[in-house]
RNA sequence: GGCGGGGUAGCUCAGGCGGUUAGAGCGCACGACUCAUAAUCGUGAGGUCGCGGGUUCGAACCCCGCCCCCGCUACCA
């Protein structure tokens, strides 16, 4: 048995989600967390929103009400949806909690006691009117070398130039108009070329390894090539408080918000640790183990945009407070914490052919999708089709085909003929006489699936995992026309035992797929006579802030009572009943109809 | 501009440490079957492997040049 901390990307909670963010990060890691729980390892999946930055500020400002009372509408909003597609986190939460801000700065003291932050003077662009930073990208003028009035603050669209947004003609906010001040300001860096030597003997080392999407690690090398200290505090009024003296006054000096959001992963193993009633829980999976020996290991899922963050901030981070850069340092109240085994990182997914853009209509939002469409039904798309080693594209006609000829057609159809034969003919799970051949053939088959489908699962290659799950369906399927059970009259004998082999084979199947079809494998189990628990589901809790802070909704779950990866013989006179069908067929005017939606 | 990824059957993609007739799924055509959500099974048609050179006995795979698409290029999350 091993550890795995599974930490999932931190969605940002200035809206709705739509299917690409969760086509990313959030499938992926719930398949993957699902599949290790069942060969018996042991998970803890931890995520939250992502509730600080410029972002939702103006997001606030736009909709009239506080940055706080925006999060804790989108929170919940993510929380619906996340529990709408069964993502089981142990613990989903937020980084407004007051145990994350304490979290987030004992890690920013750690840091700076070990002497891995410079001070630096730089002129930054202000509101004037609200004294907060003013992001490049939100600044817009006339560009200083085409002439282009639309040039952003960091780069001019139209002739492709990077620009200082200092140097823009009459430069203006993209919110509201005015024209920015540039002021000298004073902000903390992280000392990342201290690091990087550390940084880059992680990296070889999880080169190594060999498991590493090869795009992944070849990015990360490179932009360890052109490292510099890069700022973790911002002029803005909307985040955690800088912990020290002149500072953790000042109103306008907050964190800067990627600095906090990575250590949601650690705050929230801690959060999940104080609720379970032992608050030293979380350190099996951060805390090497004194031998090498059962160390935990850490996958860090997300989208491509996300790989800077995952495999060059946060572990610097992790290796600035664990004092192991070039300055040196000390352990602190965590201990020594452990960095990422591996960044998982998706590609991009696009919605029939474009770029997903609210502004532009270009999208379909995670609630949208699961109030028409079935959960497992998206799910089976994202894994079978997903954006998991180059960007993908979803189609509504690629979807509508996916769902009517492979899961409905394939898995739903040898689903319901099996319990159909059986219900019909017996009743119930007749028993097995002698096999032949063929019964032998396919039974191995099938049981081989556990090992072809979970190692591919477990080094996250999800495409080739359902993939070679349903080429194996479609082998079922072909035993079953092979041995014509509805021909068989007269043998009750032989019949039951191709019936017996048939429940069996679906059983299994059912279990093989239960990570990427997580409600319909209940469903599928209650067909075949089962209980319907072979996938737990998370839940949503209501609960209280650890330090007094407002309550909020949270994800967790129990999900110990989870089916084992194995094959479970089935059981002989199980009552079988002439079935519903689980998967529904989609009309293929559903194209149509949602190509309509898209340009309404 | 720099860095990275990609251009393979109508569609989505796999292969790509060079080696018999280039693969899968879907779609299409034909056939079989009828237990099953007109589902399933079989057979078949269909490809200048982006373009042009080169290396080699032999290249989709290696080298050079070019064209096209996408992402990143750091204070945007």
């Amino acid at each position: 048995m091993s550890r795995i901390l599974s930490a999932v990307a931190w969605p940002y909670a200035n809206g709705p989600r739509h299917i690409g963010h969760v086509a990313g990060f959030g499938v992926p890691s719930d398949v993957f967390s699902r599949y290790q729980r069942m060969v018996g390892n042991d998970v803890l999946m931890v995520s939250g929103s992502d509730e600080h930055g410029t972002p939702i500020l103006i997001a606030a400002d736009e909709a009239g009400v506080t940055p706080q009372q925006l999060a804790d509408t989108n929170h919940r909003l993510i929380i619906e949806d996340f529990l709408a597609l069964g993502l089981s986190y142990d613990l989903y939460t937020r980084t407004t909690t007051r145990n994350h801000h304490q979290v987030v700065q004992e890690m920013f003291t750690g840091v700076h006691e070990n002497g891995y932050f410079v001070e630096q003077t730089t002129t930054g662009a202000i509101s004037p009117s609200t004294g907060r930073t003013l992001p490049d990208r939100y600044i817009e003028g006339t560009c200083p070398i085409c002439g282009y009035d639309g040039a952003r603050g960091d780069q001019c669209d139209n002739c492709g130039n990077q620009l200082d947004p200092a140097d823009l003609i009459e430069p203006r906010s993209k919110i509201n108009g005015e024209t920015p001040e540039f002021i000298e300001t004073q902000h903390f860096f992280l000392d990342l070329p201290a690091l990087a030597e550390a940084l880059g003997e992680w990296l070889d080392e999880r080169e190594a390894s060999g498991t590493w999407r090869p795009n992944v690690i070849r990015f990360s090398q490179n932009i360890l090539k052109e490292i510099r200290p890069r700022a973790i505090t911002r002029d803005i009024d909307w985040g955690i408080a800088v912990p020290l003296e002149g500072w953790r006054e000042n109103p306008t000096k907050r964190l800067y918000v990627w600095f906090d959001a990575v250590i949601g992963y650690l705050s929230a193993s801690i959060e999940w640790a104080r609720r379970t009633g032992d608050p030293d829980a979380w350190r099996a999976w951060w805390n090497p183990a004194p031998d090498g020996e059962g160390e935990a290991r850490s996958y860090y899922f997300m989208g491509k945009d996300n790989i800077t963050f995952h495999s060059q901030i946060w572990p610097a981070e992790l290796l600035a407070y664990d004092g192991l850069g070039s300055r040196g340092g000390t352990t602190h109240a965590y201990g020594r914490l452990s960095l990422p085994t591996e960044v998982v990182s998706s590609e991009f997914l696009t919605m029939e052919g474009r770029k997903f853009s609210s502004s532009k209509r270009v999208v379909i939002y995670v609630r949208e999708m699961l109030e028409r469409y079935q959960p497992d039904a998206f799910r089976y798309f994202v894994a079978a089709a997903g954006p998991e080693s180059n960007d993908a594209d979803f189609t509504w006609a690629e979807f509508v085909q996916r769902t009517n000829s492979e899961l409905v057609a394939g898995w739903g159809n040898l689903v319901n003929r099996t319990a159909t034969l059986v219900a019909k003919n017996f009743g119930e799970i007749p028993p097995a006489a002698e096999l032949t051949e063929d019964d032998r053939a396919v039974l191995d088959l099938v049981a081989g699936a556990f090992d072809s489908v979970g190692d591919h699962i477990g080094r996250n290659r999800m495409r080739l995992a359902i993939q070679e799950a349903m080429r194996t369906v479609g082998e079922v399927n072909r035993y079953v026309s092979d041995s014509e059970p509805w021909k068989i009259k007269d043998d009750e004998v032989r019949l039951g035992t191709v019936l017996h082999v048939m429940a069996q084979c679906v059983a299994d199947l059912n279990v093989v797929l239960s990570p990427f079809l997580p409600f319909s494998a209940n469903a599928v189990d209650r067909v075949l006579g089962g209980a319907g628990d072979v996938q737990p589901m998370p839940r949503l809790e209501e609960v209280e802030d650890l330090d007094g802070g407002a309550s909020y909704p949270i994800i967790t779950g129990d999900y110990t009572t989870t089916r084992a990866w194995r094959r479970e013989p089935v059981v002989v006179g199980t009552p079988i009943e002439k079935p519903a069908p689980v998967f529904r067929k989609l009309d293929p005017a559903t194209v149509a109809d949602e190509l309509a939606r898209l340009e309404a």
